[in-house]
DNA sequence: CGGTTTTGACCGGCGC
DNA sequence: GCGCCGGTCAAAACCG
């Protein structure tokens, strides 16, 4: 590969102590759970598309993006919630379906009221064996050594848990179902697309992407729904192991306007994450809304918030809905800027 | 010039 | 054993 992220790894999710608590509701089957954020606008119907799959919605995590989402249910330790759309203009709606692995484990927000989840994951079995090929790459040998467990999960390793049988240990992954013109949303973190493929029974293609932080693992695949091409299927795979780097500006951001000096609780590049944040943090969220509004950088983005069931997989399981507790937590925007 | 995207090839699991 | 298919690699092209 020519960039620099890569393939690294992190044995953060490997394990995932916090995945232990990420499932709040049964999960025995696969769940979809949907959320929206934002507010506003027809919500209900909005596209009306999934509405007809309301059916069994519940409440899940209050989780005001993807993002948001994202932090929670992959651990990722960072404060506001980050834009999701860099795409102004773009309508998103969607619907989490967390594919999880099985041992049951996966991870779910660790939050007392969260309750997205899921899992399984599409292709049964196989797919993370899978990726472990072509054993080139010297650096990543390396980085298998530094951190064991690490997320490029070593390919020899998985191949043995494999070949006993035993199922290899799947990383939690998150299937978000949004409605969107462009394929890549923008949820905060960066990414750089390694591939992409033509999947069978699509007419759209897959694209993969891995999160261009230095050691952090993290896949995500994206594709259109074949039911409803309006809709983008993202799964995220892995764990970040470091702060959103949208987030992480809104948090300099907040602590600067309060006087704070970032360096003194800021997260920094690099530095290990801190406690993760689980859950929705009331507190939290006023201030990041204080924070954007005080930086006017809120409803950039015409978030339309609707559910939708999710197609991902075959079956439909039952909808968990998301209701925002605060209107204001709407995904801002700024985001992006790397031209993707 | 560094980072990202594109794209064809390759790898390996799985089903037949 | 073979072919299919999903996932990844990596060289080249592209972009700001």
């Amino acid at each position: 590969m020519s960039g620099p992220g890569g393939g690294g790894g992190h044995g953060l999710y490997e394990d995932h102590p916090a995945a232990a608590g990420f499932l709040p509701f049964d999960h025995d089957d696969d769940v979809v759970a949907s959320f929206f954020f934002g507010r506003s606008a027809a919500s209900g119907g909005g596209a009306g598309a999934g509405a007809g799959d309301d059916d069994g919605v519940g409440l899940i995590t209050p989780y005001s993006s993807i993002t948001d989402y994202l932090q929670g249910f992959l651990q990722d330790p960072v404060y506001a919630s980050s834009p999701l759309g860099g795409d102004a203009a773009v309508k998103h709606e969607t619907v989490v379906d967390h594919a999880s692995q099985s041992g049951g484990g996966a991870a779910a927000p660790a939050t007392p009221n969260s309750s997205v989840l899921s899992s399984s994951s599409e292709a049964a079995g196989g797919d993370d064996l899978r990726r472990c090929k072509r054993g080139r790459r010297p650096e990543d040998e390396e980085e298998e050594i530094d951190d064991e467990g690490s997320a490029v999960q070593s390919c020899k390793t998985n191949k043995m848990k494999n070949k006993k049988g035993a199922k290899k240990e799947r990383e939690p992954r998150v299937a978000f179902m949004t409605k969107s013109e462009v394929d890549h949303l923008e949820d905060g973190y960066r990414w750089r697309k390694y591939g992409q493929k033509a999947v069978k029974n699509s007419s759209y293609p897959r694209s993969y992407y891995r999160c261009t932080a230095p050691r952090c693992g993290v896949k995500k695949r994206v594709e259109r729904s074949e039911q409803d091409p309006s809709m983008v299927i993202t799964t995220y795979e892995g764990q970040h192991t470091h702060p959103s780097p949208v987030s992480y500006h809104i948090h300099r951001q907040h602590m600067s306007a309060r006087g704070v000096m970032p360096g003194a609780g800021a997260y920094q590049f690099g530095a290990p994450p801190p406690p993760p944040l689980l859950g929705f943090d009331e507190a939290l969220a006023a201030r990041v809304r204080m924070t954007m509004n005080h930086q006017q950088q809120q409803q950039q983005l015409g978030f339309v918030p609707s559910i939708h069931a999710a197609a991902s997989r075959p079956t439909m399981p039952p909808l968990h809905l998301y209701t925002p507790p605060q209107q204001d937590l709407l995904p801002s925007v700024t985001g992006s800027h790397h031209g993707y």
